[in-house]
DNA sequence: CTGAAAGCGCTTACAG
DNA sequence: CTGAAAGCGCTTACAG
C-alpha cells in the first residue's frame, strides 16, 4: 500500500491478508477466519477451497491484529535471574513446555537480581504485549509488589513475600533444608555447617533454608555455632568456593556442610578437592535444587530435588486460569521434594559404577 | 466496550486508551503519542502535563496495535535444541542481553532438535509476530532451508547448511577441532580418541570437529584409527560417558580425547572417575564449548572456548539489519575462539590452587 | 507545534 | 452456513 519504503524494499510482493485469501476462494473473509480458527460450521467443500487458496498464497495470519482484536497476545513472559544458572535454565525448558501445551509462547525477561529491573517487570514493562507474567524474583520486596499497579496476572515461583495478591508456586524449603540436615547430623557428624545465608531482607528462600537448618541441628541435639553460618554474595559456584575456603581455614572446620544450592556446593567441592580434604571422609557435602551438573560431579551431589516439572505446570496452569478470569484469592502451591543421596554423603560406590546416564535424563 | 464478559470481570474499571489521557490532559491523541514516543516537537508545559495524565491514569501503550500499525512487534524468537544444555543456556543469556541493547525482546523456542518442529520454526510458527528470528538447528537440512517459503529475516547459528539465504554466525570449527588435538599430540599421546561423531548428514558440527581432529592426526604424523572415534546419539553427559566406557573397553585403550562438546567430557571424565583411570595422568581430555561447568569440574577441563559474547552479539547484529531492510547476499560470519588449558591436560596445579572463582564470572 | 481522520489486519456481533 | 461493516488502539501523513 504505502510506497514509501526506501529503495532497498525487496520487491511488490504485498502483504497477503485475509481478504486475498477470500477473493481467490470466492468466499468472505468471515469463512476464511473461520476457516483459519478451526471453526465446525464450514462446509467441507468451502474448507479446501480455502485452505488451498491459503497454501498458494502461503497466507499467514497477523498475529498482532488478532491480538488487538481479541485482546489478548497468547504471549506469557518468563522473568528470572539469569537464563544461564542451570536451576532457572531448567526450569525454563519446563516452562516454555508446559506453556506450549496450553498453545502459550514464551518470551524471556532477564532480571540479573537487580530489584529496580525486578521493579520494572512486576510494573510491567510488557503491558498488552503478554497475557501473563511467570516471575521468579530475588530482590523484590514486598513492598514492591504491594505498589504493583499493573494488573497482568501473576504467579511468583519461591517465597511469598508479604501476603500479596499473587500466587506462588513453592517448595517447602524450611522442611527440605531440616531432612538434608538431619540426613547429614544422622551420619553422626557432629559440626555441620551451612553455606549460602543472605542478609537482605528480600532473601526469603535463604532465610527459610537457614531456619530449617537450625531446626535440624536442634533437633539432632546439635550445638548452633553461628560461625559455621557462612554468608555469600550470590548463589553461584564462585560463592560456595569461597565460602568453604573460609570454613576450612577456621580452627575447628566442618566435617559436613549444607549448601543453599548445588552451585554453591559445587564450587565448595571444588575447593575441598584443591585443599586435598576427603569427600565424604573428611566432610560430608549436600545441595539444594538437584541441577543434572551434581549427578556427573566429583563426588556425586546429595541435594534436595524439588519436583520441577510440577513446579514449572502448576505454574503454567495457575496462570491460565487468571488469565481466563477466574480471581480466586491468592493461592499459594506447594510442590514436592525429595533428598537424594548421593556419593557426596555416602561414600563412593563400588566398582563397577551404577550408570550415571541413568540418573541423568534419557533423551 | 463490549460489556459481554462472564461476570468474573473484575469491575468496570475500563481500560485506558491513549484517547483518555489526550482527553485529561487536555490535548490531542497525536500530542500523548509524541510524548510517549519521545519526540521532540513539545513543549515542556505540554510534556509535563501529558506525563502527568499518564501517570494519573496508569496508561501503557497497547503493543499489539502499536505492533500492528507499524508492521513490527520488537520482538525476535531465538529457538535452540534445548534451553537447559549448558552452552544454549549460556547463548540465551547473551541474546537476550544483545537484543535488549536494541529494545528487543526475545521469545524462545525449544526444538529438541526435532527436525519436524524445527522445520516449522524455519516456516515460521510465529509469523508476524516477530520481526526476526536467530535459529541453531540440529536436524535441518539444507532442503528444508531451500524450501522455506517464510521470509521472516533469520541469522544461523553453526554450520552453514547447503549454501542458502540466510545469515550465518559461526565457529571455525575445523581449525578449533585441530588445534584441540594437536595440543593432545604435542603432550606426547599417540592413541588420541574422539567422541562425538555423528552419522545423519545433517550434523555438520560433528562432520567439522571430526574433520579438523583428522587434519590433526595426520600434521602429527600420528595413525588415523577409526576405532578410536566414538559416536554418539547427542551431545549429553550420558553419552559421553558410555563413548569412554566403549573406549576403555577396547584391548588399547586411548591416552587422549578430544570430545566435541564439553558436556560428553564431562560425562567422559565421569566415567574415567569410576574405572579409576588418572586425567590427565593416563587419559588426557579436552573439550569444546567452555561452559562454566568444565571450570569447576574435576579436574578442570581443557576447552576450545568460542567467543559466545561476539558469537550473540554478531547475530542480533545482522539480524537487526536485515530487520531494517537491508538485503545484503547471505553472510557468514566467523567469531574467533581460543584454546585453554586446563587440568584434565595439563595435570593439577600446585596447592594452594588459584581461585577457580577466578575463571568464572565474577557477577 | 497541534488536530482530525484514515487505516494497519484481524474478529465478531448483526443480518440474512 | 455466509456477507457487510464496525472496531480493537495505535501511528502517520495531511492540514493548519
Amino acid at each position: 500500500m504505502a510506497d514509501t519504503g526506501p529503495d532497498l524494499e525487496p520487491e511488490d510482493r504485498r502483504r497477503v491478508v485475509l481478504k486475498d485469501v477470500a477473493a481467490l476462494a470466492g468466499v468472505s473473509v468471515k469463512t476464511v477466519s473461520n476457516v483459519v480458527n478451526g471453526y465446525v460450521h464450514v462446509t467441507p467443500a468451502t474448507r479446501a477451497r480455502v485452505e488451498a487458496a491459503i497454501r498458494e498464497l502461503n497466507y499467514r495470519p497477523n498475529l498482532s491484529a488478532r491480538n488487538l482484536r481479541q485482546g489478548r497476545s497468547g504471549v506469557i513472559a518468563l522473568a528470572v535471574p539469569e537464563l544461564d544458572i542451570p536451576y532457572f535454565a531448567e526450569l525454563a525448558r519446563l516452562v516454555v513446555a508446559a506453556a506450549e501445551e496450553r498453545s502459550l509462547t514464551v518470551l524471556v525477561d532477564q532480571t540479573g537480581g537487580d530489584r529496580a529491573r525486578e521493579q520494572l517487570v512486576a510494573e510491567g514493562i510488557r503491558a498488552h504485549l503478554i497475557d501473563g507474567l511467570i516471575f521468579s524474583p530475588l530482590a523484590l520486596t514486598g513492598e514492591d509488589l504491594a505498589a504493583r499497579t499493573d494488573d497482568t496476572p501473576m504467579v511468583l515461583l519461591g517465597e511469598r513475600i508479604h501476603h500479596g495478591p499473587a500466587d506462588h508456586v513453592v517448595v517447602r524449603n524450611v522442611e527440605a533444608a531440616r531432612e538434608a540436615t538431619l540426613h547429614l547430623a544422622r551420619l553422626g557428624r557432629r559440626r555441620v555447617a551451612a553455606i549460602g545465608a543472605q542478609d537482605h531482607p528480600a532473601a526469603g528462600t535463604a532465610r527459610l533454608r537457614l531456619a530449617g537448618y537450625r531446626e535440624a541441628l536442634a533437633a539432632a541435639g546439635l550445638p548452633a555455632d553461628d560461625g559455621l553460618v557462612a554468608p555469600v554474595a550470590a548463589y553461584h559456584r564462585a560463592d560456595g568456593a569461597r565460602a568453604m575456603a573460609r570454613l576450612l581455614d577456621r580452627a575447628d572446620p566442618p566435617d559436613a556442610v549444607f549448601c543453599f544450592n548445588d552451585l554453591l556446593a559445587l564450587g565448595a567441592l571444588r575447593t575441598l578437592l584443591e585443599r586435598g580434604v576427603d569427600v565424604p571422609g573428611d566432610i560430608a557435602v549436600a545441595g539444594f535444587d538437584d541441577i543434572e551438573d551434581g549427578r556427573y560431579a566429583t563426588p556425586t551431589l546429595t541435594t534436595v530435588a524439588p519436583d520441577k516439572e510440577q513446579l514449572a505446570r502448576r505454574a503454567v496452569e495457575l496462570l491460565a486460569e487468571r488469565m481466563a478470569g477466574a480471581a480466586p484469592a491468592a493461592r499459594e502451591i506447594h510442590v514436592p521434594h525429595r533428598l537424594v543421596v548421593r556419593e557426596s554423603t555416602a561414600g563412593r560406590p563400588a566398582r563397577p559404577a551404577p550408570d550415571p546416564a541413568a540418573a541423568g535424563r534419557t533423551s
